[in-house]
DNA sequence: TATTGTTATACTCTATAACTATA
DNA sequence: TATAGTTATAGAGTATAACAATA
């Protein structure tokens, strides 16, 4: 034992937001995933449960600029909630590329329960803090996710980075 | 045109931390990731390097422990930064199953250049934010995080932090 | 020519089981 | 028996190219 490990901590990475967020969003990722599970969603199936649900008849296209997701990996989402009979994909009568997405009464339904659990959720992963700490945060993530978006010196800034 | 679409907007899903914690969390993980890049480094061979280069010696489980990765995954990290001789791996004279990781010379150097890069980024992504903002957010991302630890009815309850 | 939805694909991240060599 | 590091593997999540049908 007592091999010289110091404090043994990630003291150092804590001044970064990036690292306490990502530390934070797993906490709250495992929490909502095993809320929705016993209904049969996820994260990422709620979130378009939930726009599908408050924007009827939006295309696919619309809910993956929304969701900010790539179409194909919209495709796979979509079919679960088909699948499932939570929401129904009919061909729109102005164009007929697109379909037109709607939830049916048991994704209505389903739907006000996961908002329930998701809420329930929310509440215990902030327990502790106040009404107001709460929106500060959120407005402060707000302000960083659109800081996100600049680009600087007109390079475009993107995510792609493979090895080699 | 007038598909009907609303507001096509994701307001219903702001009143949720984790939305939008994820959205933010994506901006800075972009960012980081393009700033780390040109130096050979990923937010996570980052993120052990810092842990390395401030506890050095310490064997690989402690560092998985510390960042919260999985052992296995930890391997292909470690040998990253091995390979790139930023860190060596030297057998523990102690116990000779585990080995001691600490940074070189190199390492050392690339460090110190990687966290001016990613407090260049920080400060880019929490612009217009104040300290106390900033301070405050951080305060409240960790509170979610230790709430994540906590479970209810349970067993598992883990660490319980100050506060409340 | 551009867009909608799709297929195929590939790369990353994450989680688990099981092995080896030690303890 | 338990632990340190490893291998193999499987599941998500994410990104791009390219296609058919349609605009």
């Amino acid at each position: 034992m007592s091999e010289q490990v110091l404090s043994s901590n990630d003291t150092v990475l804590r001044r970064y937001s990036g690292y306490t967020m990502k530390r934070a969003f797993n906490a709250i990722q495992t929490d909502v995933n095993a809320s929705l599970a016993p209904m049969g969603l996820r994260m990422v199936t709620f979130s378009a449960l939930a726009v599908v649900a408050e924007n009827p008849g939006l295309p696919q296209s619309k809910l993956a600029e929304i969701l900010m997701i790539e179409r194909p990996n919209l495709v796979a989402i979509v079919e679960e909630l088909e699948r499932s009979e939570w929401i129904t994909r009919d061909k729109s009568p102005t164009d007929r590329r697109a379909y037109q997405l709607r939830c049916t009464i048991a994704g209505k339904r389903l739907y006000q329960d996961a908002v329930l659990a998701v809420e329930a959720h929310d509440a215990r992963m902030t327990a502790g803090l106040s009404k107001e700490e709460v929106a500060s945060m959120k407005s402060a993530l707000q302000r960083i996710e659109a800081n996100g978006g600049i680009k600087k010196g007109g390079i475009d800034v993107k995510s792609n980075v493979s090895g080699a």
